[in-house]
DNA sequence: ATTTGTTCCGTTAACGTTAACGGTAATAAA
DNA sequence: TTTATTACCGTTAACGTTAACGGAACAAAT
């Protein structure tokens, strides 16, 4: 790489050194026909000692490809997330494609924003983690049948490829262990109930206690309104803590996710529960630390590496599909419950 | 957004409908002066209908500036760099910044090949995690006062922009806390010994040796070679079932990072010890888990996001200064010993 | 009436790269 | 010798956008 006063040598640059057409340099650059291996070589020293350093928005406005996907999550340092974005990162490796990963922290406006730039950056695709109430912004993406694959959340109406997990077994096996392990009174914590995650989880919350004769309270279902991100953990600590102020009794708790579960444990311990004496606690996903903490966390498991590599490879089918089928893909991961100690 | 046979709408598409020149739309989407408020709004009009989106490689092109700078690190799912990244993510924001983020596992090979491809596509400058043993591929980056900041390393030798901890201050304050809580037989679990993090940690844990005349043995300092990326918390586990195994003897560890010092805890517990009673274990990083796991984690605690959010600015500095400057700037970030009960 | 200025729009060229086409010289085939 | 073939290279135009320039039309000032 050299620069003269901060402008990168040009194929034209090279040209004029080597007495030769900005073509036949392209033509060289590219090891492309129609060029000697003389020539080649002169011209591939020479652009070497300029340092020449192609331009990649000429190539790509020339050539109409990016080979590039966009993937909007809402906070990829939280730990589901990344796992699934390593599975994303994988399959994107083995096809040679460009990543562009933007965090909307749960924001609508910041999605909206990102998919404008994603389109202008004339990206192949998009990975979207639906976040929001609204879908407003994909929905024209989906008329025009631009490749875009939703992960992690199920939408019913729309005709658009889908991976998600089987949340209503998962929200069943997790009540159905407490239930099993003797839990009369038995909580969940969630969040927004606007999506398919909290909805699925909370359908197998009520299947599995009607399936043992248990009555469904409303008043057992603990929302946390608008988590925001990186606060899971604070959000599922005062959960509890009011619950406690609130002389509710209970004996379960079933947890959205793991962050909320670590931080319902930490609210617990402090306030003299044993885990899993007094309070069985379940999580829901299986992140790295959940083996970790004290005691480690009874869970169900996610398929979050799969989640990410198969959402690419459906993505990559629409991509490279001949034409624009109006069919749609779904397609639902198997969990499992991981039981521990908590 | 709308394409015919997918394909996107361009200006020249709208200029035909509208039955003006296509630099006039141009006029009217960037509203520049120089046009009547009444076309204006019309060209707009019709845009929207035609479901218009700039093509970003074709202004790029032609403007030659990217408002895009890269960041290389070995592992963004890892919790030290995530809360990094949020500090380079909230400044570039600030700044109306785009960020290119590359995961290069730590492995050479890749992060040369990142580099060249963030070149080619022109960022303004890189935010590069040294993890190598060589820095071969940003020596000519550097030569050619290309704006690059190295962000949690020192390199001595060359003159370039540097933002870092205070390793030898953390190392030698981790020491000193277990020496001075009674500690006899402190061991030191680090990585490679390559880059200044370990070189300082390592120059601290003897400082504090030296000062309260603790004799240095080599064999406490514990290697783990090469630990792949999101094998951390194994390889402490490792290390410590080494070290039972030899029969060595040892009543504090000090930890390279706390995801190594997780892994001591678990080893620790599951072969009886009590923590901190029979072995005292420091870690460094201070992510969030470290406050949650149990025994809650005595640790260093580093700036994660003011370092992210420094480095940004420090890159910005260079980026939009006039002239390239030979002198370069280092800044060293104070950590802190942050003591809970392990 | 002439000059000056302003408003608004079109024309041209350029950013860096490459595909399509054409042309020249040398070589092989007739 | 003539023709066809091949190897190699240059010319031109285009991708989508925008800056620079120019010009027409009209209003205001002299």
């Amino acid at each position: 790489m050299k620069r003269i006063q901060s402008k990168f040598v040009t194929i034209k640059d090279i040209a004029e050194k080597a007495g030769v057409s900005p073509n036949t340099v392209s033509r060289a650059l590219n090891s492309r026909p129609d060029i000697s291996q003389s020539t080649k070589s002169r011209i591939l020293k020479i652009a070497q000692e300029m340092g020449y350093v192609r331009n990649a928005y000429a190539t790509i406005l020339k050539s109409n490809v990016t080979n590039t996907i966009g993937v909007i999550m809402s906070d990829s340092s939280n730990p589901f997330f990344s796992e699934v974005f390593k599975g994303i990162d994988k399959a994107a490796q083995e096809k040679d494609y460009q990543i562009i990963i933007m965090n909307s922290e749960g924001v609508y406006e910041n999605e909206e924003r990102f998919i404008k730039t994603l389109l202008e950056r004339r990206v192949d695709g998009i990975l979207l983690f639906p976040m929001q109430e609204s879908y407003e912004d994909i929905r024209e993406l989906v008329k025009e049948h631009f490749p875009i694959v939703l992960v992690g959340r199920e939408i019913d109406e729309w005709n658009v490829d889908e991976i998600f997990s089987d949340e209503v077994k998962g929200g069943y096996m997790a009540t159905k262990y407490l239930l099993e392990k003797g839990c009369k009174k038995v909580k969940m914590i969630t969040d927004q109930l606007y999506n398919s995650a909290s909805l699925g989880r909370l359908e197998g919350y009520r299947k599995a206690l009607q399936e043992k004769g248990v009555p469904f309270c409303e008043e057992n279902v603990k929302l946390c309104h608008h988590i925001h991100e990186g606060y899971h953990v604070q959000a599922g600590y005062d959960k509890v803590i009011e619950m406690l102020q609130g002389k509710e009794e209970f004996d379960g708790i079933f947890c959205y996710n793991d962050l909320i579960a670590y931080g319902v444990i930490k609210a617990l311990k402090e306030n003299g529960f044993r885990i899993p004496e007094d309070v069985s606690v379940v999580g829901y996903d299986d992140i790295t630390f959940s083996r970790l903490i004290e005691p480690q966390l009874t869970t169900i498991k996610v398929k979050k590496f799969e989640m990410g590599y198969e959402a690419f490879q459906m993505l990559y089918k629409r991509i490279t599909a001949k034409k624009s089928s109006n069919s749609s893909t779904r397609k639902v991961l198997d969990v499992e419950l991981i039981v521990r100690n908590s």
